[in-house]
RNA sequence: GGGCUCGUAGCUCAGCUGGCUAGAGCGCACGCCUGAUAAGCGUGAGGUCGGAAGUUCAAGUCUUCCCGGGCCCA
């Protein structure tokens, strides 16, 4: 018989891995049926029904905007939510998830509107609402798809959606609530205006992009009468030459509107004079600003001469002439110098244009000061008659060249240039705003609410510190933003939202109590916010509605202002979870960290409002997705990675994978590469539960062998699994799924991989199939199997199931591994006591394979069974950990044929080729290979090991 | 410009209240095995801890400034 022909005939009487468990995963393929097998079982309820008596978690679902396919930051978003509802409900809570979208607003009917062109002007609200709501509803569906093809569980056959009449209603109950407490109120303000849509825009609504703007120096020439005053003061002592205000701005087409300019009462101001065009003129400015006024004038040392200083008090009331508009517009005094404590030396000239009407410190400003809030300018963004001729009708964005050139023409324009600065831009039509004073309605931050003898404002204060901010600077940030946010601008004049439920008679006076609101909020929740449009007052309030004085059902008019979708958003805690009954504050809401402003702000401010506390108890935020430098992805860029592409390319598991590998209280930084290198750690995990799985294949419960009477090295494993269990379900209850990733993956290929299961080959293979240290070996990786699959089941929701069902005997008897729970740790096994000596040992091993990679390089031997090494050992610690062991498994555990210790005075490891004969087998260098008459290739373990017969 | 925040090996992460020559896994290079095989094992090379000052006996860890990135705002 060949040694060739030996070797065949001995495989067969191994106990080699068997299982139907693939090594490939085919993600992109299997998902799919699985997914397919979950909504026939209809897992989640199953799941839910299962925890039935449970406690309750609440992870409330903050609402995408229903448009488009998903996005990279929706794959992080909702895995991550998806992680923490999946290992809440392995510790054995009942977490129910109902996903919901955002369906009004701006987007969708901006997108309507350009896809129905002419056709839109014909058309009216309800027949464009009609095509809104079938755009939303495509895309949610499109959605609801894409997010469960993530492998994401979740009541998707009934999510939330704020376009359904319950909802609608239960908005109008929440703002019913702020109304009775006295917070709303209308305001002629200005506010952010998108020209482009032809609507007031919420700060979210904003986005700043660099532009270039003129940047103008204009004097303003003081008034006959007050130069006696400014003679006195010592500013314009030259007669020959005029006086002057001068100021500075970026916005030129303001200036029609402008109605007094601004001193700080605190700073110095001189008079500069100088000559310019033939003329001679005195401006005056801050002192700190002479420098550059003068650099911006052009004027050289020399050329010009100072007066002053005068402190900026002095200057107030004095009158300035208007440089074009010849009479005031307004029917309030206008046109002189007003204290404002924001006027500051950093850029300009310290002195400050005021137009009420088109800035919010102009405003506050004006208001102060008895000014008008005049703006002279339309909805489209033109001006309207009130301004000098040649500028009516004219669009303000396109005036300021006009603008600078008359200036010039007059001679009061000193210098003009361009500079580039950041500059708000609506987010849909991607034009800048303008500043621009209309009526809208507002929730006051500042009003005390009555029932709670606090403002909202202080309210949230006060609250913030009850909330559990993950991570801790969330309240930091909110806190900030809270201090200086203004009142809430509500409302839109737009058609695809909510309407603002106010009436108003002829006189103008508006019809908003909490039983209006509450009357209207029953129609709708009944019919739907189309009603508004279609039905009469007296329908909408109901025939029993009683009319307060000073109205009459026939003098009664709808207004036709929307609301302002985070009002509606920020209303979901209310007509979400409020009616499904879970207790309010839920456990949990979990966005990207641009939700401060947002969806955390704005759910926080209408509870205090309702219940005067919080929405939350917990806010956990995470990072944006960039690209691979660390940079924002953006379609000009290029940098920019498409979700549904990478889904489609490695399956789902891959993608949570790779979402779980990331610290995503960071930036997140993704390409396709990156994710692509999670394919990497996907097959160790794989491979090792295929092993696992494959090694334990005749193993049944009755063979379980005892802790105690286990191998030093499997009670070592056992170690090891406690030690990761403890982790892991510590990282997953602090919401670091990072380091579940990296425990477990460390696992699988340090304490697993490269030690315990290539150790184990030669017991599993070679030891007689029914022995007790075989039995001994799967005992463990029948532990180790279930349990790594359970901590696994949040992440690779695909994957575990798959182990799940290929697994003969299960560590609990639910179907499905979600229906399961995490595991616990044994509290039997010790994890301290022996760790010391395993460090010594560990340590020499990596020692003894060390000098056996040196006789491989000196092609001595090419694997390690084919050495003997002899240990000379000093260190009487190490020497009493090996002699615990036993050298026999420290050969073993070396996978070297065999080790001898001496001690000695110095340590020493010597190794060479072993003396002794190959057995056929298991391939070890024994002392027994040959001894056995009936089989002398093999050694004596194989030969009691093989089944008579054979061999 | 302001608020909050981040910047440790090619990648993803550890480094607690400042204390041994800064760690891990992956990737990479080289080698081994061919009884986990589109697998498995070993060895090794990689870092001025964004930069600069400062505090301290001692700083990746504290302070200040600067550079670069992100979110939110002006």
């Amino acid at each position: 018989m060949s040694q060739k022909d030996a070797k065949h005939s001995y495989k067969d009487t191994l106990n080699l891995p068997n299982t139907t468990f693939s090594m490939k995963a085919d993600l992109v393929q299997r998902e799919p049926i699985q997914r397919k097998n979950w909504a026939q079982q209809a897992i989640y309820t199953k799941i839910l029904e299962s925890r039935k008596d449970a406690p309750l978690y609440i992870l409330h679902d903050g609402p995408p905007y229903a448009n488009g396919d998903i996005h990279m930051g929706h794959v992080v978003n909702k895995v991550l939510k998806d992680f923490v509802v999946k290992f809440k409900t392995m510790s054995g809570l009942r977490t129910p998830y109902v996903p919901g979208w955002d369906c009004h607003g701006l987007p969708i009917e901006a997108k309507v509107m350009t896809e129905l062109g002419e056709a839109a002007k014909t058309m009216d609200k309800p027949a464009i609402r009609k095509k809104c709501y079938n755009y939303a509803m495509k895309y949610l569906r499109k959605q609801v798809e894409q997010f469960q093809s993530l492998g994401i569980f979740g009541d998707f056959e009934h999510p939330y959606m704020t376009m359904n009449p319950a909802y609608e209603q239960g908005i109008l109950e929440v703002f019913a609530e702020l109304v009775g407490h006295g917070l709303v109120y209308k305001q002629l303000r200005p506010i952010h205006w998108s020209v482009g849509c032809e609507t007031a825009l919420a700060d979210a609504e904003l986005e700043y992009e660099d532009i270039s703007s003129p940047s103008i120096f204009v004097n303003f020439p003081v008034r006959e009468e007050s130069l006696g005053k400014l003679r006195e003061l010592g500013l314009a002592t030259d007669a020959s030459a005029t006086p002057c205000f001068m100021i500075w701005t970026t916005t030129p087409w303001t200036l029609a509107a402008n109605l007094a300019v601004a001193v700080h009462p605190h700073l110095d101001y001189v008079g500069v004079t100088y000559s310019k065009d033939g003329r001679k003129w005195t401006s005056i400015v801050a002192q700190e600003r002479v420098a550059a006024v003068v650099k911006a004038a052009g004027l050289k040392e020399g050329e010009y001469q100072t007066q002053g200083p005068v402190r900026g008090k002095e200057l107030k009331g004095l009158r300035y002439k208007h440089p074009f508009v010849e009479t005031n517009p307004t029917d309030k005094d206008a046109w002189f110098v007003i204290h404002a404590e924001f006027v500051t030396i950093e850029d300009g000239t310290g002195i400050v244009h005021i137009a009420p009407g088109h800035g919010v410190e102009d405003y506050l400003a004006g208001r102060q000061n008895g000014l008008a809030i005049y703006s002279p300018v339309g909805n489209t963004g033109a001006y309207d008659n009130t301004v000098p001729e040649w500028l009516r009708g004219k669009k303000v964005l396109e005036v300021d060249g006009e603008v600078n050139d008359h200036l010039r023409k007059i001679g009061l324009l000193v210098r003009e240039e361009q500079i580039v600065h950041s500059y708000p831009h609506c987010w849909r039509s991607k034009m800048p705003v303008i500043f621009r004073a209309t009526e809208q309605w507002f929730i006051s931050v500042d009003r005390e609410v009555p029932k709670f003898g606090k403002s909202l404002r202080q309210l949230a204060l006060d609250q913030t510190g009850t909330v559990e901010w993950i991570p801790g600077w969330g309240e930091k940030r909110l806190r900030g933003m809270l201090e200086s946010r203004p009142d809430w601008c509500i409302s839109r004049q737009r058609a695809w939202g909510l309407p603002i439920p106010v009436f108003v008679n002829s006189e103008g006076k508006p019809l908003l109590t909490k039983e209006s609101v509450l009357a209207v909020s029953r129609h709708i929740g009944q019919k739907g916010s189309n009603s508004w449009f279609s039905d009469s007052p007296r329908q909408i309030l109901g025939e029993n509605f009683i009319l307060p004085e000073g109205f009459s059902w026939d003098d009664l008019r709808k207004e036709e202002d929307i609301f302002d979708v985070w009002f509606e958003a920020g209303s979901s805690w209310y007509s979400v979870a409020g009616k499904a009954g879970w207790p309010i504050p839920v456990d949990l809401y979990l966005e990207g960290s641009d939700q401060h402003r947002g969806w955390f702000q704005l759910s926080l401010l209408p509870a205090l409002g309702v219940t005067g506390k919080p929405p939350f108890r917990s806010v956990l935020t995470h990072g944006f997705v960039v690209d691979e430098k660390g940079i924002k992805q953006s379609k000009s860029l290029g940098n920019y990675v498409i979700a549904l592409d990478e889904i489609h390319k490695y399956g789902a598991d891959i993608l949570r994978l790779w979402v779980a590998s990331v610290n995503y209280q960071e930036d997140v930084r993704c390409n396709d590469d990156l994710i692509g290198r999670l394919q990497d750690a996907y097959r160790k995990i794989r491979n090792t539960i295929r092993y696992l799985l494959s090694n334990i294949d005749d193993f049944d419960p009755t063979q379980t062998v005892a802790y105690d009477s286990m191998p030093m090295i499997d009670r070592w494993a056992m170690q090891q699994l406690q030690k990761l269990i403890v982790q892991v379900r510590a990282a997953y209850e602090g919401f670091a799924f990072h380091r579940v990733f990296s425990l477990i993956y460390n696992f699988c290929t340090v304490e697993m991989s490269n030690l315990y299961l290539d150790v184990l080959k030669d017991r599993l293979y070679c030891d007689r199939a029914d022995s007790l240290s075989r039995r001994s070996a799967q005992t463990v990786l029948s532990r180790i199997l279930g349990d790594l699959v359970r901590m696994l089941a949040p992440i690779l929701v695909h994957t575990a199931e798959e182990a799940w069902a290929a697994m003969k005997l299960k560590p609990e008897t639910a179907d499905s591994v979600h229906l399961a729970h995490l595991p616990q740790p044994d509290p039997a096994i010790d994890t301290t006591t022996e760790e010391p000596k395993w460090s010594q040992i560990l340590s020499l091993r990596d020692e003894v394979l060390r000098v056996l990679e040196g006789l491989r390089k000196d092609q001595v031997i090419a694997s390690n069974q084919e050495a003997a090494v002899e240990i000379t050992l000093s260190d009487p610690e190490t020497a009493a950990a090996i002699e615990w062991l036993t050298p026999r498994a420290f050969a073993a555990l070396c996978i070297t044929s065999e080790v001898t210790i001496r001690k000695g005075d110095s340590f020493a490891i010597r190794a060479g080729k072993s003396p002794y004969v190959k057995c056929q087998r298991c391939w070890n260098f024994w002392s027994s290979v040959g001894k056995n008459p009936e089989n002398p290739d093999i050694c004596q373990r194989c030969a009691e090991a093989i089944p008579s017969g054979k061999g």
